[in-house]
RNA sequence: GGGCGGCUAGCUCAGUUGGUUAGAGCGCCUGCCUUACAAGCAGGAUGUCGGGGGUUCGAGUCCCUCGCUGCCCACCA
């Protein structure tokens, strides 16, 4: 027999063999060209991998995006669906080109001394790298993925995925090229996205300017918070209602250190309330300007370039930087007497998303993607319930932003990306967009073609990954069995850079997209996911944001050296309240290592009984045992399988609504409190070879044995899906290494069996249980030797004498006690417990605490007191009687008697024990 | 400027549609090496559920308000 096991359990001896046995067995892969009626036949269950950044390792938040998606699926493979997990990794554009900058600088080199190719030659690297170690991290952390299907954004059928996408929105006209106000990094030198600026709050300045009326004596003063870009303004606009500027419509001003004159115009746009009610009009350095100059036909002019740096436009102040300058401009303001004023003013200033550059708005040439016509479909599929968010409230901040959505811009001036597929023509200035490169311009026929410098925004690739990564854009197989997929977890801080991506392209690519059967997608079917389980943020133990500069990142594979993958994978998912954020707590993976621990050996004393049975020769195979208890099987296997059908139930119903705490939480209550203290401790009475005088070549102790195992065997199967290490190796030791399953992944999960739940066997253990306590706590109090047993006094309801009879094995075994009295009525003076149903005394020489029992008694009476007033209050009210459930009020009509009963019983313990003089 | 969340035992957190006595882990106190496990066993103590008001037969749970505290979104210079 493989069973011996060491005696605590190393997690470190057994995960990376099994980590490797998975993978190299392939046994997450699904075949590939897989046959669609099947899949049809089959409930399906398809995930995407959030695919990690290969800028880096894994951090806790992949750990537990990943452990959560890992448990479902792992659940729902065991539940008979069709589980397929795709896994993959994000090229993410400008983070890993920051990387690699990063890396170079130390080096000090610059990417424009390597040249494009060279450097993108660099960042291959850095992906082959960083790429294969995040995977191995994942290998390591047991997720149950199909390796035969692993993506990378830039890899052949991605990139082919992406370049249809693009040509196809632009034959559709919803991609143009233009210039427009863009965010712009003067570090990352490139335009970002909306989404890609963070504003901060900061304390700033506004300044008020005086603009000299042209041919008038007097002057326009606008406030600005950005006075270097007034080099570029082109008007000074009021509100055309507000009086104070009436009579300077049309008129023309002097704008400061240029001379050059610009109209006042208005716009209802302009607030009179803000500053001095005339703001100054800068089209190229500030969005709204830039939408007001459309509007009222004005002329742009650009000022900086494209490092933040004035450009010759700026005349004097050209070369400067931009903080220098309008530190420039001020002062000559100053100095013409033209700075009316200056106070403190706090707004929000943007940043970089990436390098925390301060963003500057830029007027800028790139490409676009009409995005209103995809929302309006994205907004309809969320509406029409074919997308569901759970925590539901999501769907509220997701139409929040979808309904104000601006186009996209989708163009980045980096070098590691896919590169836009458009080509320009030196000949004619026409542009090419094409599938497969050019030779020539599609306009005029001139060679003398280029292709576009920029590439894409890596959340373009992304978010077709639900559908690229099923082969889309050919119609394969995998399309149709597996679109869409059933479920997308992952963080709230991609809800719109992704989530919201995913669902316009897919919606937009895939309606109208043949299915299996040849008829067209509906949206219903076009939708890239049907839910999103958005999990929460793991926090340190102190509750703050992990983060590089305070140094508080845990790294999760350090973790999982210390505590064992199983025991990690268990924290994160009993802490994984939906919509709460997780403060990580080592102390808490020490408890679930002890769990670990605590089922390991519970293994080995159940392996432990099994060699017995068989060295005694009392069965040949265990497992042939039927499983199911009869009848007249005895109280403790009637109800630990009733137990575990009920914990079954909650297991599945918890799972189903990604409530993960508490499938963990009820898991580990089952196992350690009901399986391990009681049930185990039961079973040893039935199991005990050595005192049987006789053979024991019993059929009670095969059935004992046979529950045993059966359960057993049953909470791994539970189990396995939270910690798959642990329990694949005991399944497999069970089995002696010959199991019937390659892995226990590959097992059903245990369902609720209606007919096994056993009401009045669980309510028996319970008060079997209950007096049990009762004496145990009686012995403490009377300070009985822990190995000494004694006799009790017990008066319980003639009705009840017979249970207690036949499961007096188990309170004398459980309390040790050496006999059971029944009496009609208890002593006087003695110590009695008395709980609903019995009176308890233990029989003992010594006397007990008499002020510590005086204490209880009157703590518990007053509790008691409470609680009957309240139950009488209630009872007496004729509106709870009329409304509230029969339930409800049977329960307090129960309760109510029962204290009727204990309440007086307790007065008589306190009297005769005097408790009150 | 809009919107969202949190405040429950010493600590970290559960508590689904309002329903009988508000729970867990860790920590704490007491006693045990009981032959699966001392990473264990048995027993115990601990809460005016942030303050106030309201709805209801009944509120940790729903509504209002106040306080503290996070977070997201935002083109008022």
């Amino acid at each position: 027999m493989p069973r011996d096991l060491p005696k605590a359990y190393d997690p470190a001896a057994i995960e990376d063999r099994w980590a490797a046995y998975w993978v190299e067995e392939g046994l997450f892969d699904q075949p590939h060209a897989a046959d669609t009626t099947s899949a049809r036949a089959h409930p399906v269950f398809s995930v995407l991998l959030p695919p990690p950044n290969v800028t880096g390792r894994l951090h806790m938040g992949h750990m537990l995006e990943h452990t959560e998606i890992d448990i479902l699926t792992r659940w729902h493979r065991m539940c008979g669906n069709l589980a397929l997990w795709i896994p993959g990794t994000d090229h993410a554009g400008i983070a890993t080109q920051l990387m690699v900058e990063r890396q170079l600088a130390e080096e000090h080199k610059t990417r424009q001394q390597l040249g494009r190719e060279a450097f993108v030659e660099r960042v291959w690297q850095w992906k082959q790298h960083y790429g294969a170690a995040i995977l191995d991290q994942m290998r390591r952390l047991g997720t149950s993925v199909d390796w035969s299907r692993e993506y990378f954004t830039m890899d052949g059928p991605r990139s082919a995925a992406v370049r249809e996408a693009f040509v196809r929105l632009y034959e559709q006209g919803l991609i143009y090229r233009g210039a427009y106000i863009v965010n712009w990094c003067p570090r990352c030198q490139t335009a970002i996205s909306d989404l890609e600026v963070i504003h901060e709050e900061q304390q700033g300045k506004l300044w008020e300017i005086r603009y000299p009326i042209v041919g008038e004596n007097g002057f326009v003063t606008v406030a600005t918070t950005r006075p270097e870009t007034m080099l570029g303004d082109v008007a000074v606009a009021v509100h055309p209602d507000d009086e104070r500027y009436a009579h300077l419509h049309g008129k023309m001003l002097r704008l400061p250190l240029t001379g050059r004159e610009i109209p006042v115009v208005t716009d209802s746009w302009v607030s009179r309330e803000f500053g001095t009610g005339a703001v100054k009009v800068t089209p190229a350095h500030d969005p709204n300007d830039f939408a007001m100059g459309q509007r009222q036909g004005l002329p742009s002019i650009s000022v900086m370039g494209e490092t933040a740096h004035m450009n010759a436009a700026a005349g004097a102040y050209a070369g400067l930087d931009r903080y220098k300058a309008r530190q420039r401009v001020l002062a000559d303001l100053e100095a013409q007497n033209l700075l009316a004023g200056v106070r403190d003013h706090v707004h929000a200033i943007g940043k970089c998303d990436r390098c925390k550059t301060v963003v500057e708005p830029l007027l800028s040439t790139q490409w676009f993607i009409r995005i209103q016509p995809l929302a309006d479909h994205a907004i309809a599929a969320v509406e029409q319930g074919y997308i569901r968010f759970t925590p539901e409230q999501y769907s509220k901040t997701y139409f929040e932003w979808m309904r104000n959505i601006h186009d996209w811009c989708i163009s980045r001036q980096l070098w590691w990306g896919h590169r836009i597929p458009a080509w320009h023509c030196a000949a004619c200035g026409k542009i090419t967009v094409a599938r497969t490169t050019p030779e020539v311009c599609s306009h005029c026929g001139s060679n003398r073609i280029e292709q576009e410098k920029d590439v894409l925004d890596t959340w373009f690739s992304s978010g077709l990954l639900p559908c690229s990564s099923l082969g889309w854009p050919e119609h394969t197989p995998d399309l149709d069995a597996f679109y869409p997929t059933r479920l997308l977890v992952t963080g709230f801080d991609i809800l719109f850079f992704w989530v919201a991506r995913m669902i316009m392209l897919g919606c937009h690519f895939m309606l109208d997209e043949p299915m299996a059967d040849g008829s067209k997608r509906t949206l219903q079917d076009a939708v890239p996911f049907r839910e999103v389980y958005i999990h929460a943020l793991v926090r340190d133990a102190d509750r703050q944001k992990m983060s590089k500069t305070k140094g508080n990142v845990i790294d999760p594979i350090q973790v999982v050296e210390r505590f064992g993958t199983d025991a990690v994978r268990f924290t994160l998912a009993a802490m994984a309240a939906p919509g709460t954020d997780i403060a990580f707590n080592e102390d808490r993976t020490d408890g679930y290592r002890a769990f670990a621990n605590k089922i390991w050996n519970a293994a080995r004393f159940i392996f432990m009984q099994m060699e017995r049975a068989a060295d005694a020769g009392i069965v040949s195979d265990l497992h042939q045992l039927g499983a199911e208890p009869e009848n007249d099987a005895p109280l403790e296997a009637r109800w630990i399988v009733s137990r575990l059908n009920r914990t079954a139930g909650e297991i599945n119903q918890a799972l189903g609504e990604y409530r993960f705490h508490e499938a963990a939480n009820t898991l580990y209550s089952f196992f350690w409190g009901d399986f391990c203290d009681w049930y185990l401790e039961v079973v040893k009475l039935r199991l005990d070879f050595t005192a049987a005088p006789t053979p024991v070549r019993s059929a009670p102790v095969r059935s004992a044995l046979a529950t045993l195992l059966s359960v057993f065997e049953s909470a791994l199967r539970l189990l396995s899906p939270f910690m798959p290490f642990i329990s694949e190796e005991i399944w497999h030791a069970l089995y002696e290494n010959h199991p019937p399953a390659r892995s226990i992944a590959l097992t059903r999960y245990p369902q609720a069996r209606e007919d096994l739940v056993d009401s009045a066997a669980e309510q028996q253990m319970e008060r079997t249980q209950g007096l049990i306590v009762a004496v145990r706590d009686m012995r403490r109090q009377l300070g009985v030797e822990e190995k000494a047993t004694v006799p009790i006094l017990l008066r319980v309801a003639p009705a009840e004498r017979r249970d207690i009879e036949q499961n007096s094995d188990i309170i004398s075994r459980l309390a040790k006690v050496s006999s059971i009295e029944f009496v009609d009525s208890m002593p006087e003076g003695a110590g009695v417990r008395s709980a609903p149903g019995f009176d308890v005394a233990v029989v003992y020489e010594r006397t007990i605490d008499v002020a510590a029992e005086c204490e209880r008694l009157k703590k518990e009476l007053a509790r008691f007191e409470k609680e009957i007033s309240n139950a009488d209050r209630q009872l007496s009210n004729e509106g709870f009687l009329a409304k509230a459930p029969a339930n409800v009020v049977e329960g307090l009509r129960r309760r109510a008697a029962e204290l009727t009963v204990l309440i007086p019983k307790n007065r008589a313990a306190l009297d005769s024990l005097n408790c009150n003089q």
